[in-house]
DNA sequence: CGTATATATGGGAGCGTTCCCATGAAGAGG
DNA sequence: CCTCTTCATGGGAACGCTCCCATATATACG
């Protein structure tokens, strides 16, 4: 049987309220009665039960995280799975523990569960419907939303800066001096590849180049088969660009593979070019050029806004945006040497 | 405030204890006073308290998992983030929720957290060190151990049969033709690493091939840096191997660009073979052939055999082995084709 | 009709804490 | 010497549930 603040007072002599000032840390204490109590707690192997804690200081320092995942799993999503990385490790450094709900069907099922947990709070990952977030909304419990796809001013919500990344891409492009472009887009549900392909359309506009529909492919998912698949259809159809832009690193993965199977030589031939910058672009053949998403910080922050929320801070900004950054790797040329230069 | 089943019985216009009834679901109940109940609950808004009732009944429903990372986040980890992924989606389905846990310096700080949440019951991936176990092993807490080092016969363990599987690699090695071959050896204090090298050795020599000590390279990590750099020493010392074998694909991808950037042809001027297959495998450029680890069976089975335990079966077998399984990608010859036989 | 059994309900204790309040002792200031 | 803080300690209520026990009514059986 666990031993409880009663055993500790027992042994050490003192009454069970010394013993809970001595845990809790508030209240005075003589140094004689502290060393009895923490003596005791060491023979008895003593672990406070943070569950009768929570009872009555109506908080438990646990935070929720909800991820939708329509098409894949989380945890070892590249991109989903690095947000709840820094997720994971900024609650540590807080004293926050994670419960990690990742419902493939967003009901509320998942949503309850959490609530009758008693959590302090919850981070939303990817687009929940508005239903849920209506739900949360009436419920009196903090969150915070991560990539998302809501415009609900009363929603926190963190996000990429993906317009501007989408055109820091195309500027790449235009440096690079490629003219004949195609590219994968991912759903257009989906704030984060909408907005990366109308940042990407929107700055090659200024510059006079113009996407036919048929240079745009619209892809159901956005993984790796649809960038494969794009370019042999492509391929087939004997249209190749001279470079590729997909909106996200996956799909341009799967452009990668297509075009080396067929024998094509990147970025000789065709260029190729994601939006993320997950682990394995770096690791791909050739490496991958792409645009940098914030996925850490977006972790991170959500955790530090969200114990602002809990700590009762009200005035937060509603809506936080994370700058993209270029990488430039293999699979473009490097724009100082940029063909139009030649 | 929330409400609470004093509020619902006096809505309801019964007892607590009737209210409590309908909610546990034990104990009898007529249908009028289940559908006043139910009424009020609706009206209210109420949820039940798990923290309460965790209070009295003694368990959670809650699991702890602890995952030592010692040079990689885990959620993102291609192969930690597989078994992760697979024990959330178990648990779920088990009306378990998840406490995710992952302490770089595995003190008993992390164990101890999670040890005042009152978790039901614990999963440790990887290496934990023997202290750790023996803590556990005090505490009256049931666990279960996953892809870790240990040999401790008193403790549930789960592990991929690493050492046959690194046979089948050898196999299909020899099949294939490869007399010239090296390996890249990931940390030999990991009991997969090492195993993996075992098996892979043993296979050889039993038909005549023994490996000199500079045809392996023993990694300090499992990286992706590891192969790419070996593979660029080898080049420069000029003897390449027909073929390469590292004990887990991120270094085998590794290999891979590394020939790739040099030129090298896969697998006509060079083989490589990884283990696990991980997501990326498939999308490597050319796809990797690897030995397949059961991750999300080992993930699944993790929680179902906790469950056991926390429901108090106690002859439970000590050691759980899953088998490998070969996967032929494009990173090395179909052995039906196989040089040998030309 | 009396006794046993199934059905139905309410009251109270208890789970392990924290927090509030009451009570004292000791030292400071007049 | 008396009063007013500061320090120190203990007791009891409360957090929201479940579980046990007591009680009541209805049904069955001899």
């Amino acid at each position: 049987m666990k031993a409880t603040i009663h055993d500790i007072a027992k042994i050490a002599g003192v009454s069970k309220s010394t013993v809970s000032r001595v845990i809790s840390g508030n209240g005075y204490v003589s140094p004689e009665a502290r060393e009895k109590v923490l003596r005791a707690t060491e023979v008895l192997n003593y672990r406070p039960n943070a569950l009768a804690r929570a009872m009555v200081s109506r908080h438990t320092r646990n935070i929720g995280v909800i991820i939708y995942r329509q098409h894949y799993p989380i945890a070892s999503h590249p991109f989903y799975g690095k947000i709840l990385d820094s997720i994971l490790e900024t609650a540590a450094q807080m004293d926050y523990s994670i419960f990690v709900s990742t419902d493939q069907e967003i009901s509320s099922r998942s949503a309850d569960f959490l609530l009758e947990k008693r959590v302090d709070g919850l981070i939303l990952i990817s687009r929940l419907n508005h239903e849920l977030i209506d739900y949360f909304k009436g419920s009196d419990i903090p969150f915070v939303m991560v990539n998302g796809s809501t415009d609900d001013q009363d929603v926190i919500h963190l996000v990429n800066d993906d317009l501007n990344g989408g055109r820091m891409a195309a500027d790449h492009f235009l440096a690079c001096g490629y003219r004949s472009i195609a590219v994968i887009a991912g759903p257009q549900d989906h704030r984060s590849h909408s907005l990366r392909l109308r940042g990407f359309r929107a700055r090659l506009a200024e510059s006079g180049i113009h996407l036919a529909d048929r240079q745009i492919c619209y892809a159901a998912t956005s993984q790796f088969q649809e960038g494969y698949q794009f370019v042999h259809t492509m391929r087939k159809e004997a249209q190749m660009p001279e470079a590729i832009f997909a909106t996200n690193d996956m799909m341009a993965i799967g452009a990668i593979q297509a075009i080396s199977e067929t024998g094509g030589r990147i970025p000789t031939d065709i260029a190729v070019m994601g939006f993320d910058d997950i682990d394995f672009a770096a690791m791909s053949n050739p490496s991958l050029t792409t645009v940098k998403s914030a996925k850490s910080q977006m972790g991170r922050q959500a955790v530090e806004m969200l114990d602002q929320l809990i700590q009762g801070n009200t005035d937060l900004p509603k809506r936080a945006q994370f700058s993209a950054e270029l990488i430039v790797r293999s699979s473009t040329h490097s724009s100082s040497l940029s063909n139009h230069k030649e």
